[in-house]
DNA sequence: ATGTTAATGCAATTATGTTGCAAATATAGG
DNA sequence: CCTATATTTGCAACATAATTGCATTAACAT
């Protein structure tokens, strides 16, 4: 099996991004959690690793390569999730449901989710569709009961 | 038919909320809109007219009186509509589409639009579904063409 | 090895949201 | 109409989040 660096490696040379140390381990982190990951929480966790302002940017370049998604939470944070295959810099193919468990508060990315077609007023050209539910994850309404 | 502000201050006081300027001021703006109104374009409207934590204060009120319903756009800012008929402070009904123009950034309320249910894996609970479209309102797509 | 370009870190600034408290105001009761 | 009371407002201070410019550093192509 291809070592995990590599791979990091590859996908930011691909997308002509330098390999750097915030990059890879904004990398690390996110490929290591089965949610989305707020940005606060990186924050967080990478400390003093690196500047706040160099994550910012980070995120913003990964979201611009279609390396990453953003999810908005109901309080208007921004979470993060690595992109399934098949997104890029032209198009994202996120369109999946996203869950945010008010218990845990843990974003997850439901891909085999889809969202359904919708019907709306004439005239009206949707382009992208954004949908979060709430409610509990399998692992809080096991817990509660 | 009845006077607006008339109504405004029924609304008020059916919620056990004083009649004041800052608060019909909101209801006027909110009420002359055909689309949800953002936290700083209300800002910037009542200008010295109220203070900015005024603002927030009131726009908290209403919410959680069921008054108005808060909808955050693709970039995290808070926008406000008020509830349709049949809202409290115990139950929103506004599970209703929103339609985020990508050339006027208005935000629709589209009341007649519902969210379809959804298949999700097995264990989560889904409690409440929040759907925002993004693309070219009717307007737009009009003058686009 | 080295030159060029991209990326980072720091400082400063701006925007956004919150809290405590004194002054002002709405309204109920006399 | 006046007054008592509780709510609401406005101000000031504070806290947090996000952005910008710039000098330094680091990646990597040659």
């Amino acid at each position: 099996m291809e070592n995990k660096t590599e791979r990091f490696e590859k996908l930011l040379v691909k997308n002509g991004l330098k390999r750097t140390a915030p990059r890879l381990q904004v990398l690390e982190i996110l490929s290591g959690r089965d949610s989305a990951t707020s940005q606060p929480y990186l924050e967080q966790v990478m400390g003093k690793d690196a500047d706040r302002v160099t994550l910012y940017r980070v995120l913003q370049a990964f979201e611009e390569k279609g390396i990453i998604h953003k999810v908005l939470d109901q309080q208007g944070t921004a979470n993060y999730a690595i992109c399934s295959d098949g997104c890029s810099a032209h198009e994202h193919h996120d369109e999946h449901v996203h869950f945010n468990c008010d218990n845990c508060h843990k974003i997850y990315c439901l891909d085999s989710v889809k969202i359904p077609a919708l019907k709306v007023p004439v005239g009206f050209k949707v382009e992208h569709l954004n949908l979060i539910a709430t409610g509990l994850c399998a692992n809080c309404s096991d817990k509660v009961n």
